[in-house]
DNA sequence: ATTGTTCTACCGAGCGTTCGTTCACATCGC
DNA sequence: GCGATGTGAACGAACGCTCGGTAGAACAAT
């Protein structure tokens, strides 16, 4: 797992400490910052809630905009992880895009006030963190895009090449909405039927032969 | 158009003079909001954009925060507004659909910074507050679940019952994704191409009689 | 018409507070 | 004893909001 938290400069010298106190950093600032938000929660609550006094807390950050780029990398690292984790090289890709899919909601309801996090306050970095936060958010959407693409190629997934790109956008941000509108879709749907909903909705015209459940039915 | 800017109370007297001076403070907030977020901007530059006295215009507030509300409340009401505007009682439910997708599309694009901002600065609302917000979500989200009731209704859209709502709220995100994701979507795809492609991969297997040029699949 | 009174809208310096950040000093490990 | 790490009182700037006051219109009494 790459990191780029090096590009947050520390005045400690020793390595393993600052990844160790820097996570520490991330996981108190998460409790509070899913509680509160990012503006109304103070530095001073923030070392507090790590463990760390105020003056240890900025020897390993040189802002407060710095811990919010630590907390969204953690939250983009270990969404893209799991996510990753179900893709099989051997899978054909109409498989991959089912196994995907649900996997994807299972995970959107798993982390739900932390991806919540990542889309209310990404904003607010700093826009040269920003770039980054972004490429990682297409990163993520690569992954279905990929999926796509190889089901075009195996023929079991039909699409226009044209709008594979778009289609795994698409993926995203309805997984997302199971977050960012739980407000709304929460009432009326539970994360199973939400998913067979979605996936039914999404694979519909799709995949060949296959209903809901991804089948293939070479022509 | 029912208005809940009463919600705010107001020292001046003079009806006409609130509505009036309302609209010169969403104007200035609007602006500074769209380029600064809402957390950036403070009462002095809000007051000096719209031309007011910091005094006067906590004549017509009470807080901050109410400037908010009434900028979220004015962009809700626009969206609203132009979305219902091109549903025609006569035209059948898919007829309406293809009609209401393009508008949504459109109004996207025309009101992509005020979208955004409603979608970025929601969540700083006071809890009393957002819940009227939502509430209008959820209302404009009803101009798409009834076309789609409609279009089941005549028989011109299939979909299953249960799956309306959700559709609904497939359609307004997919709207909204043209603004908080154009960082991405934009740069593969033009406006004009995104409605294309976003009717045909939204309405592949609702419709049918084959609309969208695409490919048509009689019975 | 003139004067006095009242009421409404407008003004902006200033209050009290909070916040992010620093730095002089303390403590620890070798 | 010396460099690395930890500490929290203190700083200065910024912010949301208030409040004492002014201007002038409206009306009343003279």
């Amino acid at each position: 797992m790459k990191k780029n938290s090096e590009l947050i400069p520390s005045m400690i010298k020793d390595q393993r400490l600052i990844e160790q106190r820097r996570a520490q950093i991330i996981e108190g600032a998460v409790r509070l910052f899913v509680e509160k938000g990012f503006h109304k929660t103070t530095t001073r609550e923030i070392a507090r809630e790590c463990g760390l006094s105020i003056g240890t807390m900025y020897e390993y950050i040189q802002s407060k905009e710095d811990v919010l780029y630590l907390v969204c990398e953690y939250i983009h690292s270990e969404l893209e992880d799991r996510l990753r984790r179900v893709v099989a090289e051997e899978d054909q890709g109409a498989v991959s895009l089912s196994k995907g899919l649900k996997q994807l909601f299972r995970v959107m309801e798993e982390m739900r006030p932390l991806v919540l996090l990542i889309y209310q306050e990404t904003k607010s970095l700093p826009k040269d963190k920003m770039k980054y936060v972004l490429r990682k958010e297409e990163e993520i959407t690569g992954i279905f895009e990929r999926i796509l693409q190889k089901g075009m190629e195996d023929g079991t997934i039909q699409i226009d090449p044209s709008s594979v790109k778009l289609m795994a956008h698409n993926i995203i941000v309805i997984g997302q909405m199971w977050t960012f509108r739980h407000w709304a879709v929460g009432k009326h749907y539970g994360l199973e039927e939400f998913t067979e909903r979605q996936m039914s909705l999404l694979l519909g015209d799709l995949t060949t032969g296959g209903k809901t459940d991804g089948k293939t039915s070479a022509t």
